[in-house]
DNA sequence: CGATTCTTTGAAAACAGTCAATCTGTGTGG
DNA sequence: CCACACAGATTGACTGTTTTCAAAGAATCG
């Protein structure tokens, strides 16, 4: 499953191919079947870790006990908590494969000192928390100015290789709405096609 | 004001004088009255600017021409817009005084070369945007999962220097929610002690 | 097939938004 | 110093949206 890895990372950034052998050197795979959590809330989040292929959410509970999905992670994406990885301290969340998954990871240690061989590796990992930190406005923009409707349009089309992929319930909770209101909402879309 | 900001990297570095004065040498400094604006949508964000005094909100207009309230910045924090900066694209974005303010900025070229100068300096700057995307985590945890009173309550108490400088109705618009509905939520609030 | 999970539906209740009017405080100019 | 204008905040009545609760249909999986 490497593979997938390196048919990804070379269309992201120019790399040697003794640099890439460093990286896969320093890389593990691991596989998960549907349901399985590679992180649980109270651990620290200590690893790089890309989606070869598969599915994740990673949610947390609130007050009454209701799970809320905070982000999904499909093929080629990355998934991860950043601020347990960040301060070490252990996680507020949970990381549950959907799907049966395959991950590439490594060592938070092993991916610093790549970062460290390899510029233009470093150089891309800061540009992949620049990306995910611009994601996360848009998602405020969203959450504090659409209806319910337009966030179930607009995450639609923004992901839909997620959407398509991903129990209903979990959307209405990524989107902060009922399951129900998504439900009425799916239901008048597909009258009025 | 130079030295305010003097104080307040001192405080989260180590740094020497030298290399204090390279950062200095590379700043200007800027008044606002109240109500200008900084940066206006369709501009691109070529600075980094320090919040030496007063207060500042980064706004967007949603379709319907209301405006909505992305982040505040008082005295000590960094104003941005990321996005506008990364990718060098014109600005969505608005940012305003909300009161007779002073920043101190940078060139965006300016503070690349310092950042290479001073490691330390490079590693502050990534943490920033660290922090900055772990608080829009938390907040996207709010706006999912909170009810309208909820998330006001959080502000509050997590933001008190911003909540008692800015208009209500900015705070409503941050919240997501209306300023009657912030309104009427106060007064149960004050009512109930 | 039976069990479980996921989705849909209906009806009522809670909640938040809108509109319009009023109130409050601040600052300006006469 | 007062009158006025103005922005911000509040209030009431109403409307519309979303949630909740309960139940019933699909779909999936062993």
């Amino acid at each position: 499953m490497f593979k997938v890895f390196e048919e990804y990372l070379r269309q992201k950034i120019q790399i040697s191919d003794e640099d890439l052998e460093l990286i896969r050197a320093a890389s593990i795979e691991r596989k998960l079947r549907k349901w399985q959590s590679i992180l649980h809330e109270g651990e620290i989040w200590r690893i790089n870790c890309f989606i070869a292929s598969g599915c994740f959410r990673l949610y947390r509970f609130g007050e009454d006990g209701t799970d809320h999905t905070l982000r999904f992670g499909v093929d080629n994406w990355w998934i991860s908590d950043q601020e347990s990885y960040n301060n070490e301290k252990p996680s507020e969340y949970n990381i549950e494969a959907l799907a049966g998954s395959t991950v590439i990871i490594w060592d938070k240690e092993k991916w610093e000192a790549l970062m460290s061989a390899i510029p233009a590796l470093k150089l891309f990992t800061e540009q992949l928390l620049a990306r995910g930190y611009e994601a996360s406005q848009r998602r405020i923009f969203s959450l504090i100015s659409y209806s319910a409707e337009e966030k179930y349009t607009e995450f639609q089309k923004t992901y839909p290789s997620v959407f398509n992929r991903v129990p209903l319930h979990m959307v209405a909770s990524y989107l902060g709405i009922s399951r129900e209101t998504l439900s009425r909402i799916r239901k008048e879309f597909t009258k009025h096609k």
